[in-house]
DNA sequence: ACCTGAACACCGTTCAAGT
DNA sequence: ACCTGAACACCGTTCAAGT
């Protein structure tokens, strides 16, 4: 399942993507970062699409990583929770073009590609760990009471949305007000708490 | 400026990108659907991406006249507000292409396309007319005091990131708790209420 | 000023063939 | 099982030439 060359290609293809964007990631260049043909991918992927798929899903299995040392450092749930969404947005941030990558459109169907289920698991059970974070904090009186789903959901599009705006220019990070996603974040968590 | 031609290439492409996305807006098929070559867009466009640009500015145009005649139909400021969140997610779901066109990452300079200025000019006019609506509602009572462009940045960050987060199907509609974007601003909007 | 047709470099994908 | 090289269809862009 994981070869020596399909690290590699996975390796030049994520490369490629910080530098330029997807449009940037080709077959050929892939294939030659990682020492092969330009064709080679072909025999570890379905194609350009399942390849970048790959990619994603490996972002999103290492993000999990993260939020799971965070959580067993056992800080208080406070802490890991505007922890979480402020690295989420420095995140984004950093790697505008894997942020960019894995919540795009994806036009390939699950059944065809097992790294895209692999990446909608790894962001369904990134929100596991959130919800039953949000679930905490409701019990000890730090978050209004209400389905923790849809207050998770909350946080998250916040997240979300701030770093999206962010990357596109259309959040002034040095305007009035200082509305950086940071700030932000901090505010919906202040106005949250009762 | 503004040609048949320029126009016809303009419809052509809005109707590739909605149905297929940026990499279905090839100039060979804008071209034929306007009734021209496959080069003809070059004599009014320095290139694919500022024809994008062209597409994009002018979708933000109308968007801004329907927020304009909102305000103009002297409706309640709360009403204003939630109905103006609630019809950027609609939109969003409903033409995701445009949006994440709009949204996404430009390489173009801005010295290099006139387009690509009046989707700033448009993405800040749009701005300042949500900070205004807020500012009148947090001097009736009716939202937190502080900074109106920051408490405007958070508001718009939420509703731009329950959008992107349904389009990505991070979002369950249907899952637990409702917690679609109409639901999300109502909810914070609701927690915003003193 | 606006458009056309040929041409160039590049890309995703396929296929027959090699080890 | 994994890889290569040639080939195909397609695309963005350029250019010389036409009206």
């Amino acid at each position: 399942m994981a070869s020596r060359t399909r690290d590699a290609l996975l390796d030049a293809a994520e490369e490629l993507l910080d530098a330029g964007g997807v449009e940037a990631v080709t077959l050929r260049e892939v294939g030659h970062r990682a020492g092969v043909s330009h064709n080679a991918p072909y025999k570890h992927f379905a194609g350009k699409e399942a390849l970048l798929a790959a990619v994603a899903a490996r972002e999103l299995r290492r993000r999990r990583a993260l939020t799971a040392a965070a959580l067993e450092r056992d800080d208080p749930p406070e802490v890991v929770l505007r922890g979480t969404l402020r690295r989420y947005a420095e995140w984004a941030v950093e790697y505008p073009e894997r942020f960019k990558l894995i919540y795009g459109r994806w036009t390939l169907g699950t059944a065809e590609s097992t790294d895209l289920a692999e990446l909608g698991d790894a962001a369904h059970a990134a929100s596991e760990q959130l919800v039953a974070l949000v679930r905490t904090l409701q019990e000890r009186g730090a978050l209004p009471p209400g389905d923790p789903e849809r207050l998770t959901a909350l946080l998250r599009a916040l997240a979300h949305g701030a770093a999206d705006l962010t990357l596109a220019g259309h959040l002034s990070p040095e305007g009035k007000g200082h509305a950086d996603s940071a700030g932000l974040i901090d505010d919906l968590i202040g106005y949250l708490h009762p």
